[in-house]
DNA sequence: ACAAGCACTTAATGTAGGTTAAGAAATTAT
DNA sequence: ATAATTTCTTAACCTACATTAAGTGCTTGT
């Protein structure tokens, strides 16, 4: 079964038939390292579904500081949701950082799909719905726990990443600089 | 029309018999400004909108600091949804800052409401999506701009909020103490 | 295989914002 | 009205983290 369909089923079953249906309105895609695939600036015309590889999302502000919001592995989905709600241009650039397998799914495919099989709204409900979870708790941490605690808290949560993504993209998904980061490890290393 | 069926009337279209359903899964009460209506460590049983008044929800860490999350005034939906979610002990209070009234709904009645109106299912979506746009915004400004740039930031966004609620709570929500408010309020001022 | 660029480290110095403490002003309760 | 409590301010001092800079590995491309 194709792994975006698993993904769904373990939320809402689906028919074969909605599978199928499910299934023709995506378009599954092979990134090479390094591509970008959404540009701030640009609007965001799809949500993206990982098969395989890692992609992140993240802005750049005026002093060309990089800031990730996210990481998505195997399993997970991405997108600039503010710019593909809104259908204005948005802040968050979206890049491959693996070669990686992606399946794509339209705004207006999406959309469509919420009336043909209704049981997707609730999908979607409840896949936002853990997302703003997980938002709402690191917007927490952020506000009352020290760079280091934050760093512990990310190693638990997301173990596999640590191997997978440079130390520099970790230390911006906290909230630090690189060398503040490389510091902080050496700390911890002697503990 | 109530409130809380206007509100949803915003984004989906509900019969007048769907309206009557939905309300007779609803409770209104009136509390008093003060009172604490979820407290951290106990599960989540309502999704809260508040007709009047003024509320808010918090943590409070090992060191006795609060921390806001979020603010609710008229229209707005409050709660703790990591517990409502996941009917487990939460980590927030959820406190009646002003004399207000306030709609509860149920998880129970929410869901049984998902399956008699499919429509809400889309509503709730919308909702959330929107609220998880917020918050990555908020996120991403935590990480990126100064507190001084928050606090403009936050003064565009909630202009009336910043009448009713004590400064020390805005601070909060920013991400400073509240001495550091007062001496960064002095400080713009004078420009 | 080599060069060119990244990613990481280390260290000196700088600063936004925290802490502590004490008093003034505003609310709230009696 | 007055006392009690809470909120806000100010100021001296402190610290977690940022900045700048220079050097050391790694990758990656050719």
């Amino acid at each position: 079964m194709a792994q975006i369909v698993e993904n769904i089923s373990k939320i809402v079953t689906l028919t074969p038939q909605e599978q199928a249906l499910f299934l023709s309105k995506t378009e599954t895609k092979n990134y090479k390292a390094k591509t970008i695939i959404l540009n701030a600036g640009e609007v965001c015309k799809h949500s993206y579904f990982v098969n395989s590889g890692l992609l992140r999302s993240f802005t750049i502000n005026d002093n060309i500081v990089e800031h990730v919001l996210s990481f998505a592995c195997e399993g997970w989905w991405i997108g600039d949701m503010y710019s593909l709600l809104s259908q204005k241009p948005g802040n968050l650039f979206v890049e491959v950082m693996e070669d990686s397998e992606v399946v794509l799914l339209s705004k207006e495919n999406q959309e469509k799909l919420y009336t043909e099989i209704p049981k997707l709204e609730r999908f979607f409900r409840i896949l936002t719905e853990n997302s703003l979870v997980a938002n709402q708790e690191r917007l927490m941490d952020n506000l009352s726990l020290t760079a280091e605690e934050r760093f512990e808290k990310f190693c638990k949560k997301y173990p596999t990443l640590i191997q997978k993504v440079p130390q520099k993209q970790i230390a911006s998904y906290i909230g630090v600089t690189p060398e503040f980061f490389s510091k902080m490890k050496a700390r911890l290393l002697k503990k």
